[in-house]
RNA sequence: GGUGUCGUGGCCGAGCGGCUAGGCAGUGGUCUGCAACACCAUCUACAGCGGUUCGAAUCCGCUCGACACCUCCA
């Protein structure tokens, strides 16, 4: 199927085996895969984003591939504690009462800020966007299968998962490489008094306190299911027992990760997922971005500018194509200097992409192998989706083009054709970078039209030797945010 | 304490046994009335110390340092 664009198989890095291992899915030309989404208590900081964009990215070459997708990315709205011990709060709940709000409003809320953030980065809504509190009953039934197989215990009203137990018959920290003897013996955690046997083993039901807002009823008492437990009732309920890729930021990787394994196999006697994929967190002044120790930026303040770190708006293709110059496991930093490097990055991409179809054609084509060029954007992405090796790709081409363009390398008709849609398809389609400059061409002819005007009363002005008035024109418009470019040709405008 | 990841030129960031990563900044040019924009050229690094090898940033060992997870976090 993918032989339309490769000749080289896909590889992903699988988390679990620890290596990239040759990419085949459980149905032919079909992918399944979930990944875990946002707990909907409060705006979504640039750290969140950037997970969820690597995996928009995977999803848009998987798509690119002519794999039909399934992509389940889920809203956790209810269910996920603030910790694990008894008197952990569930952190929907305590904004609510926080902001003296209705839980479902505060759902509603940062759901809709959410969806709102990532459409302006450009990524692909999933397929499905199922939410907790809509699978009640699949959780329950879920629960009922792991008591039903003896791995799961019922205390107090709650249901906790036998972690020990489980331990016997499938081994417990396959993911996270742990191992349960080690757990128990260098576990820091406190005795918690709680209702669990072993502080390992962890809640899929929770009775809800009497003041409890967010609660449901089930065989064990009126309460919320457990967060770990969600994923593993939508991805089974959406994808089956058994899918091709599961993924989500690499702090989830335990327990979160591990716990959904270990339910999978406990309900269904196998293990759920073939490929687990973990993206690497977005630090910030070098340690990671995070709510609870306040060390974050929203895409709100980044784009606007208000913010006390970076001194500048940044477009939100700009940080997606700084997000992209960095492998999707790495650590990434944040930082001023970093977006301003990858702004005139990306500017000098976008450039170059308008000067291609500005460039001659010929009867040979010297200078760059289009072909071979071409394969070699493949190979990048096939490499575990290694985009900053396909964006150092993407700038030969920039500079083949500006070559071309001088007259110092020339393209055939074919290869022309050939070199755009490649460009065309990995900027747009697969990076899902957006173009501000192009935006001008179609937005507004009267701004177009206004701005060839001032061109020509300042060609005119500058004609007369009255550059004060041509100066005049080109540094107001400037401030505006109209950049005019003097070239041999004569005047041409951009948006900056 | 346990588990794991990582230390690459001024900055960001690929590579992971032999071949220039790339972007930005800097420097030198081209263009321009001056600029800006743009374009061209250039800058040769892999924490330290040992070892394996014909050859190591890349493999092994040790040392130092950083980060993440083990409690909620994408």
């Amino acid at each position: 199927m993918s032989s339309l664009h490769t000749t080289q198989e896909l590889k992903i890095y699988n988390s679990i085996s620890g290596q990239k291992e040759i990419f085949t899915p459980i149905t032919e030309g079909n992918i399944g895969m979930y990944v875990c989404g946002p707990t909907v208590y409060s705006n979504v900081h640039l750290g969140n984003c950037r997970t969820f964009i690597s995996f928009d990215l995977i999803y848009r070459y998987l798509k690119h591939l002519d794999y039909k997708v399934r992509y389940v990315r889920n809203i956790t709205d209810a269910g996920h504690l603030e910790n694990d011990a008894d008197t952990g709060e569930d952190k929907i709940a305590k904004k609510a009462k926080l902001e003296q709000l209705e839980p479902m409003e505060i759902v509603q809320r940062y759901t809709v800020d959410f969806h709102h953030v990532l459409s302006k980065f450009n990524t692909i809504p999933p397929s499905i966007e199922p939410t907790a509190t809509g699978h009640i009953i699949e959780q329950i039934e879920m629960i009922k299968t792991i008591i039903d197989n003896g791995f799961a215990y019922v205390a107090n009203g709650s249901v906790y998962f036998d972690v020990q137990k489980f331990d016997v018959s499938y081994k417990y920290g396959k993911l996270s490489g742990r191992n349960l003897e080690d757990m128990v013996n260098t576990s820091r955690a406190l005795t918690a008094q709680d209702d669990k046997k072993n502080p390992q083993d962890f809640a899929l039901w929770k009775k809800a306190e009497e003041v409890h807002i967010m609660r449901w009823p089930s065989p064990w008492s009126d309460g919320f299911p457990g967060w770990h437990l969600e994923c593993t009732a939508m991805s089974t309920k959406y994808l089956g027992e058994h899918f091709d890729i599961h993924g989500g930021g690499m702090d989830l990787k335990f327990p979160h990760h591990e716990c959904e394994i270990a339910q999978g196999e406990a309900a269904c006697g196998k293990s759920p997922v073939n490929y687990w994929m973990h993206a690497n967190m977005l630090t910030l002044n070098g340690r990671k971005m995070s709510k609870s120790t306040g060390n974050t930026i929203s895409p709100g303040e980044l784009f606007s500018g208000e913010n006390s770190i970076m001194g500048k708006p940044f477009a939100p293709s700009v940080t997606r194509f700084f997000m992209m110059q960095a492998q999707y496991r790495s650590i990434l930093d944040f930082s001023k200097e970093a977006l301003e490097a990858s702004e005139k990055g990306f500017h000098k991409l976008m450039e170059a992409l308008q000067t291609l179809s500005k460039v001659m054609t010929s009867s040979t084509t010297t200078g760059l192998d289009i072909q071979e060029w071409r394969q070699e954007c493949y190979d990048a992405m096939n490499d575990d989706f290694n985009s900053p090796i396909l964006i150092a790709k993407l700038f030969e081409a920039v500079k083949f083009i500006n070559t071309a363009k001088e007259g110092n390398a020339t393209i055939t008709a074919e290869d022309h054709a050939i070199l755009q849609q490649t460009l065309h398809d990995f900027v747009f389609e697969v990076l899902g970078l957006q173009d501000t400059n192009a935006a001008t061409e179609d937005t507004s002819e009267l701004l177009s039209g206004t701005v060839k005007l001032l061109i020509q009363l300042r060609a005119e002005a500058r004609a007369n030797k009255d550059f004060a008035t041509g100066d005049k024109i080109r540094d107001e418009l400037l401030a505006m945010g109209i950049q005019l470019k003097d070239g041999r040709e004569g005047t041409t405008f951009s948006l900056s």
